[in-house]
This record gives structure tokens, sequence and C-alpha cells, in this order.
DNA sequence: CTCTAATCGAGACGGTACGTCGCGTCTTACG
DNA sequence: CGTAAGACGCGACGTACCGTCTCGATTAGAG
């Protein structure tokens, strides 16, 4: 009845600059290598005061986390459960390309863009907290290590798979991913 | 009658100023990120002016280069002579690890200053050599992917080994390097 | 019925903003120069909304001149009469320093702390006010020129006597008031 | 024969740069009060790179400060000359007032526009050293005192003198600035 | 042994982006 | 429904580094 919760009610002003920021940022992105996308430059392209980017965001680094953020949770979403419930690695694998596919012009901007650290970043600690949740035996290949290898390697075929543009498709990405990094990795701890 | 080639016969001091400016920029990037090291800082700590350094390189990431290439070219003649001959992955992994355990300071310098990318494109460039001199028999890997998985694997085992700080000994490393990512890679083309 | 008048019966709220800022602005401008007190602090000293301030003055020197105001309306009070009854100058002086120095902590923020100019202004108002009730034969010093230099040089004054700390004393700084700036004026109109 | 002196031998750039920005202020000061006049403005007004301003003057106060340096110095060297011979402080002051008049537009924005604080520093300045290097009697009136006061009336009343606008000829305004401020001055301490 | 020419250090310069700050307006949520 | 809190657009600030350039001193090679 009084208020929802201390942290939900959140100034309809911010939740609106910030949306604009983050649809800024990846237009432009789209149009050039991230280290040429000025603070500027996004906020004026997100019709926002300069300022007000700092309002939000320390960094562009930080603005550009959470736009990865957002991307990794909703792909983590889509592909976990196939992994959950039946260690169906290649239907996750099939669930995140085609996450990717539907999203190319985000995906294109973000890996090849200069976001792909962002997005290694947010993969490994994904990672971490699914690790965390399933019961793990000890392989010959230490946790943290796989982490990083996932990440760098999938960061690196999704870069791969975009610029192909098409001439591999949705399966075919999800073979080479599956047999490449997931199940080896998976296969290690088992 | 002069000069004996337009390449060989360099002056002396050209020599000696790219070498002064190698040195200062591994120097410097084992003190802070690579984005950190100012064109002024390195010129200042190679003792030679400021205006020196583009006589020689057009940008940072140029220099930069040039001393990735210089690594990786010292790499790849230690570990390439046993994958030649027998097929050999695990020695020749134990020959990567060996050198980069011997230069460590400057691999660490290099993978977590900022360099990996450098590091990355030399190692798929050297990739590409390596792979037109040898016979090829398609595999369910595409060539080009193969290379670009390799290359950032790599960086990455070899990031997280290097911070590791002697905690998995160059033998561990080899066989993770080799089960993880040269093993399968070589296997898919055959 | 309702309000008395449109200036009486004024809104104690207002009154007591009012005198917050008033009170706010002279805590402050003792800790550091009037270009240095922001309108937030003063806001945030005087425990009244940002906004608030806007209410009432249009700008930080419109407060300011409230504040010196105050100053020159009660100095002018104390002083005028001896001056008025018998040309008593140097009575008038003492009056004048008495009452400065009864005030010192606040004089001393409005003259050093970047208030002079608007201490100057009420004073040549004042001065025209006091000029203009007593009849006044023209002399070699033109009249409105005076009251500028009788400001002026009365800043000066006081300021370098606030600065002097105590070291000169009421009745040596009334005489050189007197001598220096008062006595010449008043004669010249005779 | 070798280098004329280790002061003299400035790079010409500096010598350009610093006296475009001169004139720069005193073109820009005629048009608006000086706390409206942006260094951004100034620069631009200069045809000089906007950092280049910090690379001479670490604020605008301290370009004022120059500018006004500049003016006094000149100033003093017309009047002193007339002091120091003959002690006949009119001949001074109808200099001041000659050069004052002939510099009309500079002295008119100087004063008025804001940087009449800058000048009155400049004065005092300038007294001390010609006090101290005279013989000096103590009188009734404090020496540091004495120098804040003429520069903040002289001020003042060059002020007035050129707001009056050719109302009031070079010898009357001789005649007040003599009689008001000087003369007494200058009686005091003998 | 001069005298010109090339080289190099030093660093000034025009730019451009940065991140900060204060202003004055205007919206928002809450009492 | 009025008011504090504070988000916002704006625009100047002073800093940093870029890559180009000018400058003056030093040195070398040619006459």
């Amino acid at each position: 009845m009084a208020s929802l919760s201390p942290l939900r009610r959140e100034d309809a002003r911010i939740t609106r600059s910030r949306r604009a920021l983050h649809a800024a940022l990846l237009a432009l992105i789209e149009t050039r290598p991230l280290e040429a996308v000025t603070i500027r430059a996004i906020t004026e392209a997100a019709g926002v005061g300069y300022a007000t980017f700092y309002r939000h965001y320390p960094t562009k680094a930080e603005l550009l986390n959470d736009v990865a953020a957002d991307q990794i949770r909703e792909l983590v979403g889509l592909s976990v459960p196939a992994l959950g419930t039946a260690h169906n690695t290649r239907e996750a694998c099939r669930a995140i390309l085609r996450y990717v596919d539907a999203q190319r012009p985000v995906w294109r901007a973000l890996l090849t863009g200069g976001a792909a650290r962002a997005i290694r970043a947010e993969i490994i600690a994904v990672s971490r907290e699914v690790t965390a949740a399933v019961p793990h035996r000890d392989g010959w290949l230490p946790t943290d290590l796989s982490h990083r290898f996932v990440a760098s390697a999938m960061v690196e075929l999704l870069s791969w798979w975009l610029e192909a543009d098409g001439r591999v498709d949705v399966e075919q990405g999800a073979e080479l991913l599956d047999r490449l990094i997931i199940a080896p990795v998976v296969a290690s701890g088992i």
C-alpha cells in the first residue's frame, strides 16, 4: 500500500535517460569502433545533456558493461535451461546462436566494435555463477581457467560466425561451438 | 658501391633509437596499462626526442606490433620444429611454455598490459603461415576459425598461467594447452 | 480584510527563509571568498531547499545587496545624527568605527570576502540621500564624485583597519577617516 | 657575441601568442564586462588554440594583471619624473590624466569592465616601490594605508572622469586628483 | 678550416575530448 | 496541493595527449 519498495521506486527521468544512453551507444557502435565513440556523441545521440552521462555512469566502459550485461543475461536465460535439465550442450549451443542470430546487429556491434572485452567479462561472471550452482567434481581443467577459456573462445567464435555473415548456419555454428568449446569443458569436469 | 642494400646497412642511430623505444615500452607497460602509457612517456624513458618517435613509428600500436612480433617469431622458432617433424604437439607446447616462462616479465607485461590484441594478431598471422606450409585435409573445423580460436584461447591460457604465478608448472601448463587447444585443432584437420 | 497591506503582513515562512539565507551567507563568506560560495552551499547551510533560494532572490548578488544594505542602514543611523546637528565629523567617524568594531566578523567577511563592491554601492546610495537632504553650496568638488570618493576610500580604509586587527584603535581610525576622507569632502562644500 | 642574455632570448612564438592574448582581452573587455569574457572567446579572438592560453597564464586574472601592469608602468614612467624632481604634484597629475586621456578606450575598458581590482593592485605595487625609493618621514598617515587609499581613490576618480566623457577637462581633473588625493597624502609625510 | 646542410633535442602550437562544476529550470514523489 | 529533493540542459572550466611544426644548437661533410 505504501511504497512498493525502496529499490523499485526510481525517478522516471532516470530510467528514461539510462534507456536513451543504452540505445545511443548501441546505435553508434554500429557505425564506428568503440574508442571512436565520443561520450559527447553518445549524449547527443541520446538527446541528453553532456553532464547527464556522468550522472549515470562514471565512464564509457561502465555504460558498455551495462549494455553487455543486458545481452548476456538474456542469452543465458535462454541457454541454461537446456544445460541444466539434460546436460544437452548441443541444444544450449543452438539456443545461444539462435539468440545471437536474432540480435545480429547488436552483437556484431558489440563484438567487432571493441566491446568484446566487456562481453567476455560478463560471460566469465555468469559462468562463475552457473558453476557455483551445480555440483562439481575436480577434473584436469582448473575451474577459473575453464571460465576464461569459454569466454574468450566463445567471443572469438561468435565474432567469426557473425563475420561469416550467413555462410555458416545456426546448426553448423552450434556444432562448432559445442565440439570446440563447450563439450570439452563440460566433459573435463566429470 | 655506396650502401650494400637498401635494407641492410641501416644507420646505427636508427637502430639505437628503435631499440631504446622497444625497451622503454616494455619497461613502461610493466608499470601501467598500455593505454596509460603516453608516447611522451615512452620517448622520455627512451631518452629520445619526442618527435623522434614519429620518425620511426606512425602510432603507438605500430611500435607495439614490432615488439610483439619479435616475441612471437622467437616463440614460433622454438615450437614449430617439434610440430613439424613428429606432430609432437605436447613437446611443442612445452617449448612454448618454457620460452614464456623464461621471458616472464615481458609476457606478463604484454598480456596483462593491453597488448593481448597485438599478440593475438601476430599469432594468427603466424598460424596462417604455418598452415599454408603443411598439407591439409578439410575436417569439421574451418581453417580461419581454427587460427582465431588458437590465438584467442592461447592468449587467454597464457594470461591465466602467468597470473597463476608459478602455482602451475610448465608441464601442467603444457598439458592444459595441448589438451584444451592444440590437440583438438590438430586432430580436426586429419 | 485578508492581508492588511501588500508590504506588511509578510508570510512568516518568507521571513524565516530570508533570515536563514542572510545568516548562511554571512557564515559562509567568513570561510571563503564570495565567488567560491555557491548557491547550493548557501541553501544547505540555511537548511532550505535549493530552489527556495530563487523564490527570494534572482541571484547571489541580490542576496548580498540585501545583507549589505542592512548593515549600511544601521551604520548610517548611528553616524548621521552627529553630522547633521553639529557638523561634528570626528564624532560621526567615531560612531562608524565603533559600530564596525562591534560587528567585526560581519564586516571583515563583507569587506574581504568580495562584497566590498556591494557595500560601496550602498554607501553611495546613502550618501546621495543624505546630500539631497541638506542645503549644499557648490565648491570645487563635484557632488557625484564626492559620493564615489567617499564610498571607495571609506571601504578601503575600513578594510585596512579591520586587517590591522586591533593594532589601530577606534580613536586613531576615526582620526584617519576624518582627516583623510570626510573632512576634505565636507569642507569642499562650504 | 654569444647569446644576448638568458632572459632576452625568448621563443618568438611565445611573444606572438602573448601579444595576441593581450590585444584580444583589451578588445573584448570593451564589449562586455570582464566576467562575461570567456577564456575561449579570448583565444578565439587572439587566433590562438584554447590550451595555449594556459601555457602562458594560469588564469584570466593573471593575463589581466599583465595587461594592467603594462599600462601602469607606462603611466608611472610619465608621472614620476615631475614628482621626483620638484615635488610638483600638480604636474604629475596632469601627466597622468593626459596619458589616460590618450588611451581612453583602453582605460575605460579596464576600469569599467571589472579590471579595476587589477589596476588597483598594480598601483599599490608601484606606490610601494616609489615610496621605498624616497626618504620618508613618519607622519600621521600610515604608509600602507596611504598606498591603498591612493590606489582606490585614484581608480574611482579616473572611472568617474572617464564616465564624465569629456565634460571635465584634463586641467580640472588634474586639480581634483591633486587636491583630493595626492596632495593630502604627500603632505602627510612631511 | 671554414661554411653550408642535415639532424636532433626541445617544446610551442592548434586541436579535441576529457571529467568537473555551478547555474537556473523543471519534474517528481511525498507528506 | 505545496514543497524538498534533485535530475536535467547548458556551458565554462582546467587538464591531458595527440600529431605537426618551429626553433636553435650541434655536428658532419664538402669545398
